[in-house]
DNA sequence: TGTTTTTCTTGACTTAAATCAGTGTTTTTA
DNA sequence: TAAAAACACTGATTTAAGTCAAGAAAAACA
């Protein structure tokens, strides 16, 4: 079964006709989680929510205006940044539930690009809006710097893979760290479909892309893992963990399954 | 002349007996920037300003409860994550005026340690007055969400740098970041004492220290800077531009000087 | 449906930067 | 102020990952 199917059913059983975020069954990994039933209605009124996007289509781009932030509802989506010389640097994906274009916040474009990896639909939050909205909901202002915090973390994080860890070592986090979103999403930490190409992963993880390649295959040669295209199945999660440097999923393995 | 003993003098000649926002030299890039004076004044009351910490002390330790932002008065920082298994990454350095412990906000702790690479006075933000302060004071909360984001930026550019750019390019990179730093300051943007080891310079660019001392080394024969111990000396501004890979600099080099 | 195009994989070879080893130089502290 | 410790530089060697090249498999398209 595929993560992307069972994003779209899981949504479905939401809504109704039309798509709210107090019957939203995102809404306890969105944004709304620290509002009440008022606020959430108030939020609510603010967001747009227009056509699904296609695949290799832009959210935004880098330049653009700073004038939204999305949350992800349905599909996946990767953010990039462009340097002067016109190399791209993947600085993330994010799946259903997940914020994107916060760090427009940094001045008054987005500095960076933000395009779908697969047909994806977003809640769209009008920065003027959301702007008279958090001074009149504190816990709305809360919640989005806790989403700039994690972003900020997360980035950090990356920064010390990129300089610290070996090739198969990323990989692996990678891996993990994707398995680990996905069940937190509801669906099998074991089993699930890549939305990215080899390529972005190879970008994202500072490696080229034959070596991510042949890591996926020792991965399966000393049977960690076991993919059929973009599918990936994790067989050896406690090993897989210590080869990413994490004790503590490593522990969750064993638990979890 | 040194870029520490230039920053005490700026600062000694904003203070009388005590310093307050609305006298501070720095509040031009500090976080007061968009706030009125009345709204200075309230800020000024919730800072606290304590003794010096002295170089190799922790402003605060990952892990420890999120409880305050910093603003650097006079000094420098260092910021690092430590992995579980033990590896320090450096992510940022800090000079006068920037805001340190933001990514606090993802949690209730904070996700990285603050060490001071010299003798430092900070201004402290606790913050449940900052918390208050921020539903009071509408341009404060824009203000720390704009630093917020800032980070973001910086930490993904870094990405780039890291999973992209040779050696040389980085180190050419980190140089010039540096020099505008300075020069934004009121300092020279030719000439600057690094605050930090050679050491602490390799774990934040990715590298060996054996390769920063070496491009340090090829830098001075090829004729692009000087170096005196920590002290350095731009020479060929706009070659080095060029090898950081950054148009925009390399023309603000003929401009400026 | 077959054809083009893109993506993925594998092998052979190269290279940039790491590691190892040793020396000189500051800085700290006793 | 002398000894110890930390920091900085240089050379020789190794190695992990990159590059180049080419074929296989999927996806897109027409």
């Amino acid at each position: 079964m595929s993560g992307e199917q069972n994003i779209v059913d899981f949504i479905a059983s939401s809504r109704g006709n039309k798509t709210h975020c107090s019957t939203c069954s995102l809404s306890s990994l969105c944004l709304p989680i620290a509002l009440n039933n008022s606020d959430l209605d108030t939020l609510d009124k603010v967001i747009k929510r227009g056509r699904p996007i296609q695949k290799g289509e832009l959210l935004f781009k880098q330049g653009d205006p700073f004038h939204a932030i999305y949350a992800i509802r349905t599909g996946a989506v990767k953010t990039f940044t462009v340097a002067p010389s016109g190399e791209e640097q993947i600085t993330g994906f994010n799946l259903a539930s997940e914020l994107v274009g916060l760090s427009g916040y940094s001045q008054d474009t987005y500095p960076l690009s933000a395009k779908a990896l697969e047909t994806t639909t977003v809640c769209e939050l009008p920065l003027d809006k959301l702007e008279v909205l958090c001074d009149e909901i504190p816990g709305l202002r809360k919640q989005l710097m806790k989403n700039m915090g994690s972003e900020i973390r997360h980035d950090q994080q990356m920064m010390l893979q990129l300089s610290k860890r070996s090739a198969d070592e990323r990989l692996a986090h990678f891996l993990l760290e994707l398995s680990g979103r996905f069940e937190r999403r509801g669906f099998s930490a074991k089993s699930f479909r890549l939305s990215m190409s080899r390529v972005d992963i190879s970008n994202y993880l500072g490696l080229a892309v034959e070596t991510v390649s042949r890591i996926f295959t020792r991965f399966q040669k000393s049977e960690l893992i076991t993919t059929e295209g973009k599918e990936v199945t994790v067989i050896n999660c406690s090993e897989l963990s210590e080869l990413a440097g994490n004790p503590t999923i490593k522990e969750e393995c064993n638990a979890a399954h």
